[in-house]
DNA sequence: GACCAGGCACATC
DNA sequence: GATGTGCATGGT
């Protein structure tokens, strides 16, 4: 094992000690999660929420009924998720790649390359790579490791990370060092999100943080 | 009233 | 290729 990856087990057991487990996407349906990674956007959770309740008042909580929509209607629906316009464009343009690919199925989703699948995600307007990787990982079950704010600003304030470092560069540093766990990834990315809302916030000193004890500096594994 | 929240596309240099 | 800006609601 290398010190990189025996690193990541520490943070992981000691985020789950501090936190248990965080029971991300708590949805009904694997659609509704495909809806609330989109609508998620730069957005809490909690606006998010509001937004897909009010889908499913509308009836409209599937790829059929998003893309009979007409789009100013869409817009009125997620308005409490913010963007509202733009937001209804890219959860129309994604349930009418989901039709027109997978006749709007995320079981025959399921069975295509995860690879593929991505590529074909990221080249729908408005999801891009953490969008995808929500998707692929929350709604499918694909082992993708998702990247988000936090998950960067932890990185770089525990010493994980040189910055300045991209995407696909802290993807690679979880998933080249984890087993390909989908609910183990899932559970870290949201003790992440837990510590970075809690103790790595932008300014302060991560003050009893947990991770406080792991961290180090990144030029020693250079 | 500022600041933030489970991003992304597009313009401009 | 890097950097800046628009998109918008709702909670603190």
């Amino acid at each position: 094992m290398t010190r990189t990856a025996k690193r990541l087990r520490e943070f992981y057991d000691a985020l789950l000690e501090r936190f248990g487990p965080q029971h991300w996407w708590p949805a009904d349906s694997p659609f509704e999660v495909v809806v609330g990674a989109v609508l998620t956007q730069n957005t809490s959770w909690k606006n998010v929420e509001k937004a897909v309740a009010r889908l499913a008042a509308a009836g409209a909580l599937s790829p059929h009924a998003i893309d009979a929509l007409p789009i100013e209607a869409l817009a009125e629906i997620i308005r409490p998720a913010g963007y509202y316009n733009i937001k209804a464009r890219r959860l129309q343009g994604l349930v009418r790649w989901m039709i027109a690919d997978y006749g709007g199925d995320l079981e025959r989703m399921k069975s295509a390359h995860p690879a593929t699948l991505r590529e074909q995600l990221l080249a729908v307007k408005g999801i891009g790579p953490e969008t995808a990787d929500a998707i692929l990982l929350y709604a499918l079950g694909v082992p993708r490791f998702v990247v988000d704010a936090y998950t960067f600003r932890v990185a770089a304030r525990h010493g994980l990370l040189l910055p300045p470092a991209d995407y696909d560069e802290l993807q690679s540093l979880f998933e080249g060092n984890l087993a390909p766990d989908a609910a183990m990834f899932n559970e870290f990315h949201a003790l992440l999100v837990a510590v970075g809302k809690e103790h790595c916030r932008k300014q302060a000193r991560c003050e009893g943080c947990p991770l406080e004890r792991f961290s180090h500096d990144p030029q020693a594994d250079a």
